[in-house]
DNA sequence: ACTGAATTGTACCCTTGGCTACATTTGCGA
DNA sequence: TCGCAAATGTAGCCAAGGGTACAATTCAGT
């Protein structure tokens, strides 16, 4: 099967696709700890993520230059309206990955660590596929 | 739900899974490329991922490093035994992967898309689940 | 009111994986 | 055989996302 270009264009799908993964992950969190607590620190989102306050800040730089967050010097950090709507979306995106995989008989834990990583490639397709699954549809016949 | 330290080791998962994906990715499309034409040249490779052969090569420097790649200079690329292995196990994945999300009713392409980013954060407990469901097993009773 | 701890910010370094531009080596065809 | 195109290698740039070390600011508690 000598397909070579649709394979390098898959390739590059997947590589742009890795470069949003932070962001969605960082965005999700922070909506997370403004439901929970009502305010993001930048030292609870690095505690979370499981890295230091500078690599957090940093990222936070970074969706701040892509309108997703904003924040004053030396207070919290607020999504913006793209920020929320991308909140919203991944976390469904979330729920619906680890509720499948739970469902077809993944184990809690290492459904919601697999979610962790798969919920970033999985396509509308995909995820349609998922909940009509979850929803009882027969997927072949 | 206030489970921080658990939420920071699954993020740590995800961020380490995230540095072997282009070793996988690289190791595997060299062995298809040794299994079509009996060699591996940086060129091809180079064309199949997407990318420059200068980035190319510094993969393969990096694959090098790490025992899973031989070659000696302006020849061919060879896999180690630890990279035919590694090989073996990330195609089989793959086609798992990309099986049971056309068993699903993802359609070919986006399954195929979708598998290239999917398979790298699918542990051995997800894809026996996969397996399982392709076998035909009820997944919930 | 003020001091010390916690939080936030800054400076600088590393590696990975992109790129372009240029140098070197192979190896095929005339 | 020998020259030129193709393949390979090298150098240097960039951004992202890790890290440490240190500076600045906030804020609680006395």
């Amino acid at each position: 099967m000598p397909e070579e270009p649709t394979q390098a264009e898959r390739f590059g799908k997947a590589r742009s696709a890795r470069s949003g993964v932070v962001q969605e992950d960082y965005v999700e969190l922070i909506a997370d700890l403004m439901a929970a607590h009502g305010e993001a620190r930048a030292t609870d989102i690095a505690k979370r993520m499981g890295v230091t306050h500078p690599t957090a800040l940093k990222c936070i730089a970074r969706l701040k230059r892509e309108g997703l967050v904003t924040s004053r010097p030396y207070r919290g950090i607020f999504l913006t309206e793209a920020g929320q709507e991308l909140a919203q979306r991944v976390r469904a995106r979330h729920r619906l990955m680890v509720e499948f995989l739970i469902a077809i008989g993944v184990p809690e834990e290492a459904a919601e660590e697999d979610a962790e990583g798969m919920e970033h490639y999985a396509s509308e397709a995909t995820l349609a596929a998922f909940s009509r699954f979850l929803a009882g549809d027969p997927p072949r016949n």
